[in-house]
DNA sequence: CCGAAAATGAAAACAGTTTTCGTAATCCAG
DNA sequence: CTGGATTACGAAAACTGTTTTCATTTTCGG
């Protein structure tokens, strides 16, 4: 098991490096660098989680109110397009948005009391859908995995808990 | 590994079993019994697989052209909420509906190339799991795995595939 | 049968996302 | 540097799948 840190230290240079990816593709792209571009590609890289485009929107009209939806929808198309962003539905709806990860590929357990979601990674389980697959004659490009439940012992969680004030979000 | 059999024969015992399970339902919920629900649920559990709304709209309008996407919906939701059918996302922005499955837990394949969809079941993989939520201090309340790949010796893939005509759908 | 309760169907509302369209910004060629 | 083709922008309209509304019809226990 190798849980993913959720309170890593964000990095500077990390973020500095994928902006300069993102720069990259969009010049390979033979399209134009803007100013709208640049305040959202740095805002979200500089944001943690799973993003929804409501919340990434907040961040980026903070910097420049004038800034709409749909240039951050058009943005984080190019971000995806890019590889350096992944989209995620947890069932709830929305479309999340995920740019930084410790590991290449993770699963996902959901608190449905809290709304957290927790990053893993497991080589045994990965082999083991890798055989299953190799059983019925399937191969796997990519999978999804998400365990639905409640964290045991997260205070933030019980907290909610107690209050009867669960997170409706994912699914 | 228990692949679900995917061309068993419809068994008109169980369908009838699931309707009156269905009328039991609507009778404790103190609800009414009506033409259109009966034509809804009558075609639904006639039908296998994983049912999108217009598909099945499009079934029942052969028996009764006057029903309406609402009806459906809603008899949908009845139906779900009397756990005689699971409702699923796989990513294209439709819900599809499951109303008959070998096994009560399963997993999906899903084959990019030719839409088809596996069903599948482990034990191992539900124990290992388990497993790793409890390593976590996490209760699993439900879980979804969804393998996204090629079948790579299906007839119909295969042709499909030598058009180069992909199954859209699927995420 | 009566009548309260529930269901229907058409259409409007809704949420999240995408597209359109007129204007503005970018940036390469000259 | 600029001119001008190209691309991006923002506001609003359009779109998709789904839910709700509302006037009307149907169901079913008393």
């Amino acid at each position: 098991m190798v849980p993913v840190k959720k309170f890593r230290e964000l990095d500077e240079n990390l973020v500095r490096q994928k902006e300069a990816a993102f720069a990259d593709f969009i010049q390979r792209k033979g399209l134009k660098t803007t100013r709208q571009r640049n305040t959202i590609i740095a805002t979200f890289f500089r944001l943690r989680g799973h993003i929804s485009v409501e919340e990434l929107l907040n961040q980026v009209k903070q910097v420049n109110p004038r800034i709409g939806y749909a240039t951050v929808y058009r943005t984080l198309h190019l971000l995806v397009e890019s590889a350096l962003v992944e989209e995620r539905r947890f069932g709830d709806g929305l479309a999340r948005y995920e740019g930084h990860s410790d590991v290449e590929h993770h699963d996902h357990m959901i608190c449905l009391e809290c709304g957290e979601i927790f990053e893993f990674f497991n080589p045994r389980l990965e082999a083991l859908q890798e055989s299953l697959a190799e059983e019925n004659n399937f191969q796997i490009f990519r999978h999804r995995l998400e365990l639905y439940g409640a964290c045991k012992d997260k205070d933030a969680c019980q907290k909610r808990k107690a209050r009867g004030n669960t997170a409706a979000g994912a699914e």
